[in-house]
DNA sequence: TTGCTTGCAAATGATTTGCACTGCT
DNA sequence: AGCAGTGCAAATCATTTGCAAGCAA
């Protein structure tokens, strides 16, 4: 069913029509492996679900679709950085990151956490001069696999 | 007053007996760069503070300590990551990260919003069959300096 | 045509490592 | 002496980029 992510598809296409750049087959390959991968993969992972995507072109593709504001890169280590869809076409959310094997679940809070912090940052915020865009919350640890396997 | 951080120097030494690693005159450098800092530095930062030490020894050095839990690696780009002194020797605290120019500060969140943080993990990882060891907060932005050269 | 996109291969740049040398212990 | 730590230069590896060819407006 090619059609499930079809919401997704139509808001990327907006997104990228915005800022005058081609939703190409490519960049709907893109898309549809982040959509169907269900949480941050790193570009092997990507090219693995979408092999007629060239390497330079899969880089250069998030590049794009990350300016545009569809999608979001992710860096937690030093090797293969994360790439997930843009909170627009997903939810809000934050990550459980494995310190042993590095695989990343995506969880949520409770929304009223999420406003009592919100409201804590924008007074942090305030008192340094910062203007916030948006936050991230990572919980590290170590992942139910990596915990039975020890 | 080379001995303003005398309280920080046991402790990484205490930590580096406990691993059977010497502290030397270099490792006394980077650590005292480091809690001069006042913030997470870059590589290119920190040998800008200690000069005597060699670049790779500076990644040595902060790979051994990072092990012993005296140095903590922050990777928010694909560029240089930020090394800063692990919470046992400071305290804990999370980032306000400028999206323009890369800085980072240091901001502390209420003792009362921790805990209830730390309760709603608790909860997640309990239901996921996640171990957690720390957690990350990150506020990115725009800084007071970005925001009046605009 | 005109210009964006692609794929390949080469370049870049942060970090790591091999190796010979210095300095603790 | 014996081994851990250092500095230099060379190697790695993810990511970026140059360039020629393909495709869409």
């Amino acid at each position: 069913m090619p059609s499930a992510h079809a919401d997704i598809h139509r808001t990327v296409r907006d997104l990228l029509d915005q800022h005058d750049q081609r939703y190409t087959a490519g960049r709907r390959a893109v898309v549809a492996a982040l959509a169907d991968a269900g949480g941050p993969v790193t570009l092997p992972e990507l090219i693995d679900r979408a092999p007629q995507v060239a390497q330079s072109s899969a880089y250069r593709n998030l590049a794009v679709m990350e300016e545009v504001g569809a999608v979001r890169r992710l860096v937690h280590s030093t090797e293969h950085a994360r790439y997930e869809l843009a909170e627009h076409l997903t939810e809000h959310h934050h990550h459980l990151i494995c310190e042993s094997c590095g695989s990343v679940r995506d969880v949520t809070l409770t929304p009223e956490l999420e406003r009592r912090l919100d409201d804590a940052f924008e007074a942090l915020a305030a008192a340094e001069g910062f203007t916030p865009t948006h936050h991230t919350i990572d919980l590290y640890g170590r992942c139910a696999d990596c915990t039975s396997s020890a």
